[in-house]
Parts: C-alpha cells; sequence; structure tokens
DNA sequence: GGCAAACAGTACCACCTTGGTCCGGTTTGT
DNA sequence: ACAAACCGGACCAAGGTGGTACTGTTTGCC
C-alpha cells in the first residue's frame, strides 16, 4: 500500500550514519546501537548496501563498513533501487518466467499508459535527492523556488 | 514495496469504466465482464467508491452504480485517497492508539523531513491527473513541454 | 598460534496484509 | 411475488515482511 518497507528504511538511516563519518570503518554494532535498532536487520540492510556496490566491507576484526564515494554522487533514488530492488506502481509492465505480460488487459487498460508516468514523476523525485542532502538535513533544488530552504518551511506550506 | 494493492488499480479501471458511460447505471457484474475481473472483486472497490462519495449506487432490481459529477472535478490523488486509504511512503508521522509516534527516533531522524518532501510530491503527481485524462488517455499539462501528447511518446524519451 | 571481533550466508518462524470467496439481508423494478 | 442488484459482514489461503538464529570465514592482536 504505497509504502517503503522498514528494511529500507533502515537502510536510509545507515546509509547517512556512514556518509557523516565518511571513510571511517563502523561496524554493525554501532549504528543499530545509535538507532535502536536490532544489529541483524542492520547488517542485513549493509550487506545489501555493500552488494549493490554503494559501501565497502572490512571483514575481521576492527572490521565494519564504510562509506568512501561522494556523498554528492549517491541519490535517494540509487538507495531505493539497491535497498528495495527493481519496483513498479502496478503489474502493467511485469512479465512472468516465460516472458509473457502479467496483466491480461494491458493493450486496452486505461490506466497503464498513466502510471508509466507517475512511475517515472516517482523515481524522478527520488533522483533529485542526494545522500549528501539527507546528511545535510535540506531540501535541494527539487523544489522550485524553495532551494534549499529547510524543509520545516515547506511543512508550513 | 511501493505498489498499490490490486483492489486499487480495479478501482481505477471500475471509474474509468462508470466515466465512460457517465451518467448511466451500470451494475458491478457488467464492470467485471468487462475487465474478466471477478465480480465479487469488483462489488467490493464499487463500494468503497460509493462510501467515498465518488459514485452514486442504485439499488434494487435493474439498479447498480453511476458516475454523475465531473469527471474533470476528480483526480487519480483522490480516487486513490478513497481507494487505499491514507498512506504515507513512511511511518515516520504515523501515530499509535494513544496519539503516541510509531517511529521512536522521530526528532533525529536524518530521512523524516525528505520523506515527507517526497511523499508530497507523488500526491502532487497523482493529483495533476484527472480522471477525464484517465478516460481519454492522454497525459495532462502536468509533464512540462509535453502538454497533451500521448504517453507513447514520453516512453520513448 | 590462538582468541575474539566482525562480516557472509542461509535457514527459519510469527505475523500481517492481500486477494479472493461466500453467505444472509435489504431494496426495488416488473 | 420474484428476481436483480446492492449491503455488510465473515472467512480463508497465500505471500510478504520483520525479526531471530546459527554456522562459517576472515582478520587484527596478544
Amino acid at each position: 500500500m504505497l509504502k517503503i518497507s522498514r528494511l529500507t528504511d533502515y537502510g536510509l538511516l545507515a546509509s547517512v550514519y556512514l556518509a557523516r563519518k565518511q571513510g571511517q570503518v563502523v561496524a554493525a554494532r554501532e549504528i543499530a546501537g545509535f538507532y535502536h535498532l536490532p544489529v541483524p536487520m542492520v547488517t542485513k540492510v549493509l550487506k545489501k548496501l555493500h552488494q549493490g556496490g554503494l559501501i565497502n566491507s572490512h571483514r575481521g576484526a576492527g572490521g565494519g563498513y564504510s562509506f568512501d564515494a561522494d556523498v554528492e554522487a549517491v541519490t535517494l533514488g540509487h538507495l531505493i533501487a539497491v535497498l528495495e530492488g527493481p519496483w513498479d506502481l502496478t503489474e502493467c509492465e511485469t512479465t512472468d518466467d516465460a516472458g509473457h505480460a502479467v496483466c491480461a488487459i494491458r493493450i486496452a487498460c486505461p490506466s497503464r499508459r498513466f502510471m508509466f508516468g507517475i512511475n517515472s514523476a516517482i523515481k524522478g523525485a527520488f533522483e533529485q535527492v542526494s545522500l549528501g542532502d539527507l546528511t545535510r538535513g535540506v531540501l535541494p533544488k527539487f523544489y522550485a523556488g524553495q532551494s534549499e530552504t529547510s524543509v520545516e518551511q515547506m511543512r508550513g506550506a
């Protein structure tokens, strides 16, 4: 029902934590402790981020994970893509194992074309927020005329 | 995982069907037959639409549902709000029965402020599409510079 | 060399939501 | 009176989600 999974949420928190300690090696335990989250959940999500190539892992004693890239080069869209996997608002374009469209009325469907547009809009919105924005807690250019203003202002609107 | 429920999807189809036969009374059976959907599912969703005040119901033999309003006055956002109920990308602002915030780290959370913005962006996108647009199958002003063009063109971009 | 810290991988389970069905009741046109 | 159609539930199976546990493997450090 149009919700991000909690795991993805944890992933964003972990990413921000790592980004704020850019270049440093941080153990999963530390992140879990900071946010009061179950350790296994945090390790699970960190694995995903690592497999997605967003963070580096360091095994062995004193190991952990580190974010070494440019915080501006990573977008919220990128993070969600890695954490949530490929997603779509609808099954309009989904195909089964045999490659056949899941939706039986696909051709005649009145909403399919729109869902594609809405999808793009959402992904576009995600793409406009960088990890740097997240760590700073400041809105990016994304909202026309409200560039670099605090989100608090927006909430009042 | 960021998907609208199938029930909501059915609701959109039913709305379009009714909007195309604006003012006419149509039985749930007819809509279900047209889209090859299970009748009880369609009735369920029509009930929701009726309770949400979007369509009128006519009981008794020869009864059914009718859409009598202006197709331009109803937005996709309105439809989804009725069909999906109140939703949010995250539980950032969700409160339990006692009115306490569900999220334990709400104040310090680095992504909360952004989720609010993204949420608004998505709801805004939904708000830009009218039921009339859906029935015509044409993109509205919503996409700057692509006003009133077929969505097919957009897909190629 | 051995211990412990920390990641890797995988299996497992309880719970909730979702999609779908069914049934008895009420309204109303013919 | 009868049947068509909505009304309002209860009900159930399946799948996804959140969370736990356990067994490796790597590596720093004494």
